[in-house]
DNA sequence: TAGTGGTCTAGACCACATC
DNA sequence: ATGTGGTCTAGACCACTAA
């Protein structure tokens, strides 16, 4: 019967009043000032923002400083919630959508952990080409020979993209994908060269593996979201011959730019696709 | 002083532990199987699933039902929570899961409202083809001209797209959209007669407006989502000239199959896209 | 003014993972 | 045995909308 009394209104009320009261004046305020450039710059600003928001982007911005690494745990709940006063019920709210933006992974009975690209089973995260036939899921392992890769100066279109000036210094490579022996992906990269300061091209081509894994865990890049567009267009000579294809085979162009947090560009791709035995896959909603 | 009491253990346990109990034999058993062809079917069925997703079930069969049509208000949370005896917390989780599916529109102080594609900012729901310059979302009115549309039999890959036969009956129907006076989208479409019986090539041709609206007005169908597949294609020469492009012009070919609800096929698109002035374009999370 | 969805809290119990 | 996330409930108050 005692534990009754836990429900008093005198007890619980002040906290309710201050998270009213938060509504329209965060608390958080003072935490949430230590952003060093705002994100809420643009524009005239809300002025407020929902509590769980409030805390989202708390974490939001525990994870850019790097806070708490990709696949580490971060704290429980409880934690959390006893960290920046509110309730548990609250900080939930804010990590379902951070997990609904796969920038935080929950598992039950183990603690929520940040997302990673490493330690994943999917090879390529962005990749939307499948087979025509075969396999439901991929088709192996694919063949990756770089056939170009350097340091070089950003032309003017992909620093427009990178969100650098024009003669900025970027890593640049070319690579070609082959699955089950056939070429099929020609594609072309640049990275920043701030970020990646110190990636050499011998260091990219001699790494095995997911390459946004070799990001996080050596640049502490983590890739959040991507944009793509994507063309029909027909291959110029060379592109053509390390395709295998004839100069009059229509390929798919996929031009990417991958964003960090706070949607900062990190990396330009601009992918040739072979689309006779495969397609590209989306799925709308 | 007196409603701190609500609070006591004695009066709210028995629900908690029916709540609890109902996790593993729902309580809502008896009108949940009322459901004719359950979805569940394929695979051992997990004989259990939270009280929320029962209730976004049994929404989602409403729907089905046609008992809420698109655009209507369905009841507010705490009818719905009266009548499926659960609180209304519950359903709000259920609401709040069809509402990221885009099956349901939340309005604050209004209601929530089933979706529709008709009095809708956006006219087509599904394309992705956007202008390389020019206005950030859309460029004017299309215009739209059909160049067939007729019955016949379905083809073996469009009765295999649609979920039909060999033979059955379908609506046939082949367009071209101009923006800005340019040919840029040739079209095909395919429909099943069956859930479109009574609809004629002259009411499709007459009809000026969101085709997916025309849908839902007359023949109850919603399109809840879509899967493409993407090639980069030559045209043929009837293809080229509705297209008014060279017959060596690489066009994007766009396969659609839309479906309603519970995963039904209910229409099939082949479009050839002309990508010299626009492109596709893809967000990926 | 009344009713709706939106936010926040608080606490109970369950399923799962680890030790 | 302990701690984590997952589910469910209950109630308070706010913001918005319409009558």
């Amino acid at each position: 019967m005692i534990d009754t009394f836990l429900h008093i209104r005198d007890a619980s009320r002040p906290l309710v009043i201050m998270a009213a009261v938060s509504h329209l004046s965060p608390v958080l305020a003072a935490e949430a000032r230590s952003d060093p450039d705002g994100a809420a710059m643009a524009g005239p600003a809300p002025a407020f923002s929902p509590l769980y928001q409030q805390i989202k982007q708390l974490i939001l911005q525990g994870l850019q400083r790097g806070e708490w690494r990709p696949g580490e745990v971060i704290p429980s709940e409880f934690e959390l919630a006893a960290r920046y006063k509110v309730s548990q019920g609250t900080v939930r709210k804010a990590v379902d959508e951070l997990a609904a933006e796969h920038l935080l992974v929950r598992r039950q009975g183990r603690g929520t952990f940040v997302a990673t690209h490493a330690e994943q089973q999917v090879q390529y995260r962005f990749l939307r080409l499948h087979p025509d036939q075969g396999a439901v899921d991929g088709e192996g392992p694919a063949q990756r020979d770089f056939v170009d890769c350097r340091r070089a100066r950003a032309s003017a279109d992909v620093a427009r993209a990178l969100g650098l000036r024009t003669g900025d210094s970027v890593l640049q490579s070319r690579r070609l994908l082959r699955f089950g022996g056939v070429p099929t992906i020609l594609e072309d990269l640049w990275l920043p060269g701030g970020p990646f300061k110190g990636l050499t091209a011998e260091r990219l081509m001699d790494y095995h593996g997911p390459m946004y894994a070799l990001f996080e865990a050596e640049f502490g890049v983590r890739m959040v979201r991507a944009d793509e567009r994507i063309r029909a267009v027909l291959p110029d000579a060379a592109q053509a011959r390390l395709l295998a294809v004839d100069a009059s085979t229509p390929l798919l162009s996929v031009e990417r730019i991958a964003y960090t947090y706070n949607d900062v560009p990190m990396e330009l791709r601009r992918g040739l696709y072979r689309t006779d035995t495969h397609h590209y896959r989306n799925q709308l909603n």
